[in-house]
DNA sequence: CATGAATGAGTCTTCATTCAT
DNA sequence: TATGAATGAAGACTCATTCAT
């Protein structure tokens, strides 16, 4: 009996995490196509093929499944992007910038509709919600400076306004993605290396004290 | 009598122009805090200090008057940014992108309303609207691809896709106007030139052909 | 000029309360017969003849509306319910009395439908609102105690606890007048006069130090 | 086997009552606290500790069960207020109103919740509902029109238009009961003899031919 | 019998836009 | 030209009830 019990619930939690993901992944497909005000929670109902009171079941509002879905764009870049290693065996810095880059275009590509919500929901809903955002970007942004001043005490990057220029990193990254991952892209034919190199050279060669030389860094390392 | 009517229709010209540049000014500070969604026709007209039809008489809708003001943006940027000149007498090309750099971070700052607006608000009232946005960045990306394009027949700028490190300085230079000129930025101190000179200083050494040398263009120039 | 816009602002004043009576007579009386949570906004509009907007111009909410209702019978009762006169010239205090259940029946009688509201709704919306009602009656209870009092000291009224005979009092005019002014009552022909000379006795021989001889107090007097 | 099933089947019916008992009581609870309109099946289904299913297996609406309750209230007060005996060996009749309302009394206390809910929950919710409500309250007003003839051919009762004044009696107890039972009156301290007693010395006088020498009646039989 | 996930009709409320004065 | 009252489509959310397991 308890183990048919079990079985039962077993298989009960199994179908609700299902159905999450349905409703959620209607919503991700909802949300990046029509940002998050012109998407209707009607719309996610009939995208999901869910009744309404169901949805509300799984989520208390529209603006809550839509944070949940930033969340997991949240923890998927942060599982990406690592702290630079500096240890004896660990490989040449800029090799380990070249595969935190690499991965970084991979996961976002991967996710491509929860990216497009990150970068382009980029704010607007109300106060709160806006900070959320800040402070993942802030959070960004922080990575970015220590793995510099990282750079700057090894003498690899030169003396700059680390603050600042950490933010002209990300801002890089975060057009290049968003316009990557657009409908209609220019660059639609190049590989994923091939953009990871590209926007490593464009800021290796900001924030990197040596001879460029033209050469991407691959081809360097 | 013709002259009365003349000076007459001058008048109420004039007062029509007045009338629309009061609304204007309203909505800009209204969308700038709140946000385009958030805010509504009513918090225009009180800023404003107009009534509800007034408003209609001037204009047909509440995206007419934030598209109105994306265009004085747009067209406030496109005066700042110029090609950078070849010819025998003009300047060094990286003094000229300095000039550029240092009026466009000047305008954008003295533009903070609509800046804020036009960088973050950045997509997502509904698919038309984000083309007309997208459409002034593909024309600020491609003027800036031009001038790569110009910098390597020079021999000066890299090799490399042009079209994605054009997107690569256009997201920096974004990035770092919108913390700049968000509330509590971290710079605050940092004077106009200084700024450019860093974002400058980023760009061209992602871009730029020599020897890198951590030291700030200006000095270099 | 300004007689034109004195008149016309007098006249738009006008129609603005005119167009609220509009919507509190409807709400009145969809209230009435429906009850406070029956109802819908959507009764009342069409009751009233009106845009759903239009009703949330004139009142916030509709829990709004219906405490307006309330407040408007509560100023109406309170007018009516006076304090016994005790100087020189003053009338017996039992004709006072009669006077005093006479109006209020007659007041009561010609708002049937906020008297009904009034009686019915007795509670069962929310916490705050139970409150106000409670707060209401309670005022009544008070106030009939007081007179009770002043009816001991004068040797009028029997001793007893006057805080929950006074209660008595209040229910017996509340269940009597919600009977009465219910659809289809059993006294459907009995005059005003009538009615409030048989609550008056009911209570009076309850309170009352004296002989009941069964004489209805008018006639007493 | 017959045993067996017998068994068996008698046991079903124990658990089947004690279910619906365990819902009954805590939509009793529920009710009583929030009202029938705050109140959820939600609510009361945490209060008993039953899925929602259950709930419908025993009660077809949440209507039905309300009604339930208040059938339950309805039979427990009818078998309370008896017809006053006029035998030979009868008590008084005076002694006989004093056991009745001191019954009530106590049968009301010991029920609070549901007492609460019938005094509260008057009406509103339907014209279905509120007629059950009022035949009921009709019925409890025409016992007391009975004993008030009786009364009169016993030349106890003053002449007077009974059906009126019986209501009055009906809302004096309804009114003081209900403050009685609320969370927070002013007689907490009453003993229920005091209260019945002085329930009946207002209503005796009121209805009663004779000396009303301020001596609550207890005292005077 | 018991469960609880699923349903969808119905509710209140907002707000851009229109139009008579 | 200016006003502001009126409009109504559209949105988010609730909750009694059903039904497959």
């Amino acid at each position: 009996m308890t183990d048919d019990d079990d079985k039962r619930k077993a298989r009960a939690t199994q179908r609700r995490i299902e159905r999450r993901s349905q409703i959620l992944d209607a919503a991700r497909k909802v949300f990046s196509v029509k940002g998050y005000h012109a998407a209707s929670i009607t719309d996610i109902l009939e995208e999901a093929g869910v009744a309404r009171g169901t949805f509300y079941l799984y989520f208390p509002s529209k603006r809550a499944i839509f944070e949940d879905l930033l969340e997991q764009m949240f923890s998927q870049i942060k599982g990406t992007v690592r702290r630079i290693q500096t240890g004896a065996g660990a490989a040449p810095p800029v090799e380990q910038l070249y595969g935190t880059v690499s991965q970084l275009v991979e996961v976002l590509e991967g996710n491509r509709e929860l990216t497009i919500i990150l970068l382009r929901e980029a704010v607007g809903l109300d106060a709160d919600f806006d900070q959320k955002l800040n402070a993942f970007y802030l959070r960004l942004a922080t990575m970015i400076e220590a793995a510099m001043h990282l750079g700057q005490t090894m003498g690899l990057v030169r003396p700059c306004e680390v603050s600042l220029v950490a933010r002209c990193v990300l801002g890089s990254v975060k057009e290049v993605m968003l316009r990557l991952l657009s409908a209609d892209h220019p660059w639609a034919g190049l590989p994923r290396e091939k953009v990871a190199r590209e926007i490593l050279a464009y800021n290796l060669h900001g924030i990197f004290v040596g001879i460029a030389d033209g050469t991407p860094p691959s081809d360097a390392a």
